[in-house]
DNA sequence: CTACTGATGGTCT
DNA sequence: GACCATCAGTAGG
């Protein structure tokens, strides 16, 4: 059925692996039961160059210091009340990171419905970086956890539709990273977190 | 559909 | 004490 990807999966450069990681599934097994879901969105963030990462001049912290690590790791934040969840990218040393913004549900449905309360409807589930991470029953505790391993792991997706490039979400003060055009998209995918004019 | 706004708490200086 | 890689709500076209 379901099974991680080899962690060779996660070499490729960041922005390369930004767009890969788009169709891929994300596995959550947990007690209650399977929860998987496609990557219908993803942004890169490229340290130590890029001014909106938190990683830039390679500004190491207790926070950041998992981006230095293998590329794989799992790199999870809080954000006023929400926790955002990244794939760590690049080799050792270098702190590239990229945000799953939103996914599809495929499997557990009853579970995200549970997670995120009864009254949203399910393209509400998972359309955003906060969102998708309570509907996946994702938590600070996978921060240094691996993405080719159990209980949550990223797992082969397939491509439905074709993917667009346009400029990151919610980095206002970035300089001109903030024109970069990393963040990648499945095209009409209803799940996708927001569409610009 | 878009645009704006208040709530929110952890992290870093 | 400032700064957010956000969300849910509301108001208006």
């Amino acid at each position: 059925m379901y099974e991680p990807v080899d962690k060779s999966f996660f070499e490729a450069p960041g922005l390369e692996l930004a767009k890969q990681l788009v169709g891929q599934y994300i596995v959550h097994e947990l007690p209650e039961g399977r929860i998987v879901a496609r990557i219908v969105e993803t942004e890169a963030y490229q340290g130590p160059e890029d001014r909106a990462a938190h990683s830039f001049g390679n500004r190491r912290t207790k926070r950041t210091e998992i981006m230095f690590g293998d590329a794989g790791l799992v790199y999870t934040y809080q954000m006023h009340t929400h926790t955002l969840i990244n794939v760590v990218a690049g080799p050792v040393g270098t702190p590239h990171a990229i945000l799953i913004r939103a996914v599809e549900p495929v499997e557990g449905h009853a579970l995200m419905r549970e997670n995120r309360g009864p009254k949203l409807k399910e393209v509400d589930w998972t359309n955003g970086p906060g969102k998708l991470t309570v509907a996946l029953g994702i938590t600070m505790d996978y921060y240094g956890h691996h993405w080719s391993h159990k209980p949550l792991f990223i797992s082969k997706g397939e491509r439905l539709g074709p993917i667009e490039a346009g400029p990151r979400v919610g980095i206002g003060n970035s300089g001109e990273a903030v024109h970069y055009p990393w963040r990648f998209y499945e095209i009409d995918n209803p799940f996708v977190s927001k569409y610009r004019k």
